[in-house]
DNA sequence: AAGGTCTCTGGAAACGTTTCCTTGGAAACG
DNA sequence: CGTTTCCAAGGAAACGTTTCCAGAGACCTT
């Protein structure tokens, strides 16, 4: 029966009181040395910082924050859909820098777009009294949003706007910076132009289609794809559209993933040069395709930054009403939106 | 003068006390409805229920680790080079969702290959009082990585061997892998070839490049570059590399950024056709370009399950010696890497 | 019918820390 | 010199939970 090490290894179980004793201290003063702030004469404080070393003692944070007035465990969590994914991990690295500047630790878990996952993760974040949430919403875990909220946890949604009241959140110009791109290919003649999104529960990817309609309207040349969620789906999907009798001129992709399977299907045909490609979201090596995908870029860094600002804005006591970040976009033009509609 | 929130939100500050005085029960018996395990009578667990919920009540994980038995958080902590890298991100999601079928919650920081930061990083986990920690070592941070383990917490180095004795690894087959490849190179001709790779101080640089010299040994046919930390080093070390009076007609590299780099650089000059070029670790979008690019691969994400595995088994009581897992790489032939040397 | 065993329940102690409050002594003041 | 003020320091309470222990029935056994 496996019990598992309870008081192994030479500090584990010393206490602040075992430091008071061998220092010939009161507890309290142990305390106030470890906390800093408070004044202890010198010689004294030196006698316990020299019992603390001599016993491996180490810092209860746990304890600590349970006692501490103002509850603070120093900790903020966050939910990403995907850590694997380099928009989700860039995210994650902005935000986790931020707070490390403050002395404050990052809990993260993926929902994986799954609302079942989005309201565990939140529930126990919220058990483990995480100071705040960042969350990027699947959008249908509002309810576990709420209850987080109205217990008290400041909370920030990123990348997508959310359904409730008073929450911070931090979004990009979906709609606008995919309606210039759209405009664009509208500029240099593209009539047929097929456009490939994700779930359209997601917000941004009912933000990013309407950025497309607003250009190109809902006409039978303009083909919508919608659902696909993974490399595979969008090649395939492309794949079929390439083999329409009269298939598009262009590909507006509302998503790296579904980017990627658009191009994978292009080579596959030998179309790369052919047909025109815009993507929203950009990706590491976009830029070495020949020709080079151009993207409708985010900055994932600066959305963790904005996020974590109004997080602890919250945190340092802002009481006001909810505030609202959008982060614009950049087209980068790399030469596979740049390729012009063929004369008819 | 910003207080921060105190008690705000409805269940905020709501105790096991407060629910039991609802519910009519004594305190333990809530705690025993909460915990589930013990048996209570069926209506008084309903009542308790009821009464959980009438006032929003969220179980305080912190209070409860701090007296349970066992002391455990069930949290583990992971200290990554950098999240934001493909390679640290997919392993930290095998390693999330390792934790997470196990209730166990992760929290997470980058050491950018900073020994300071690695210190500071798992001093503070200890002090979280983390269950477990899953290290990717700078190698310059040991005598924390000591200090933790003889504090208690189990430690497991990932990717990297480190020098302490009975630390749990888990990493890849870098030399022989390396040493394949080179073989290859070797056999489709390559005489003069250049090895590329990081900092000297990072054992996994330090076990390819012996794999490299397996095979080709220290000539001046085979110049080395170490020390590369970011694409623009690589490209502008692999762009003098080509000026040279007799360039190298392959490169091996160390790294996913150096391989980049080096590519960056080869398609600037319009070589890449020309020069084999062969990467230590995969990365996305590699079998995109033309020619494709040649890797050993890894797989972050079985890595990252094995470190979990190993880390689990200590919690879970194991207090054998060491263990090191040796995860094979796999080589992928893409292109670039079969580009064979010109005939002289 | 009386004693014993078992199961459920509640009270109280304890986890390691911070913070309140009291105390003692030194410094400052009249 | 006596009184007040101030500051450092220690004792003890409290944070929200789990767990030990004892008590109270219910049920079975002889």
């Amino acid at each position: 029966m496996a019990e598992g090490r309870r008081q192994t290894g030479a500090g584990r179980g010393v206490t602040m009181r075992d430091v008071a004793e061998r220092a010939g201290v009161g507890l309290a003063t142990v305390s106030r040395v470890v906390n800093g702030g408070a004044s202890v004469a010198p010689e004294l404080a030196d006698k316990v910082r020299e019992a603390a070393r001599d016993l491996g003692y180490r810092h209860d944070a746990t304890a600590s924050s349970l006692r501490r007035a103002d509850r603070r465990t120093d900790t903020v969590a966050l939910v990403l859909e995907d850590v694997a994914n380099p928009f989700s991990s860039a995210l994650q690295r902005a935000i986790t820098d931020a707070a490390s500047e403050r002395g404050i630790l990052v809990l993260s878990g993926s929902s994986d777009e799954n609302p079942v996952r989005e309201r565990d993760l939140v529930e126990t974040f919220t058990a483990r009294r995480a100071d705040g949430l960042i969350v990027v919403p699947t959008g249908r875990a509002d309810d576990a949003l709420r209850a987080a909220q109205t217990f008290g946890t400041p909370l920030v949604a990123v990348d997508r706007m959310v359904d409730l009241a008073s929450v911070d959140t931090v979004t990009v110009d979906n709609r606008e910076g995919t309606a210039a791109a759209a405009e664009r290919l509208r500029a240099a003649g593209h009539r047929r132009v097929a456009y490939f999104g994700d779930q359209p529960s997601i917000w941004t990817a009912g933000e990013r289609l309407a950025g497309f309609f607003d250009v190109f309207g809902r006409t039978p040349a303009t083909p919508v794809e919608r659902g696909l969620t993974s490399v595979e789906q969008a090649e395939q999907a492309a794949r079929e559209a390439l083999a329409a009798p009269e298939p598009p001129t262009a590909f507006v992709s509302g998503q790296n993933l579904i980017t990627i399977g658009i191009r994978r299907a292009l080579q596959e045909a030998g179309l790369e040069h052919r047909i025109a490609l815009v993507g929203f979201d950009d990706f590491p090596l976009a830029d070495l395709l020949t020709p080079g995908v151009s993207v409708i870029a985010q900055d994932p860094a600066r959305l963790g930054r904005e996020a974590a600002s109004l997080l602890f804005a919250r945190l340092d006591g802002y009481e006001g009403p909810a505030r609202h970040t959008v982060v614009p976009t950049r087209y980068i033009a790399r030469g596979s939106g740049e390729i012009p509609a063929p004369a008819s």
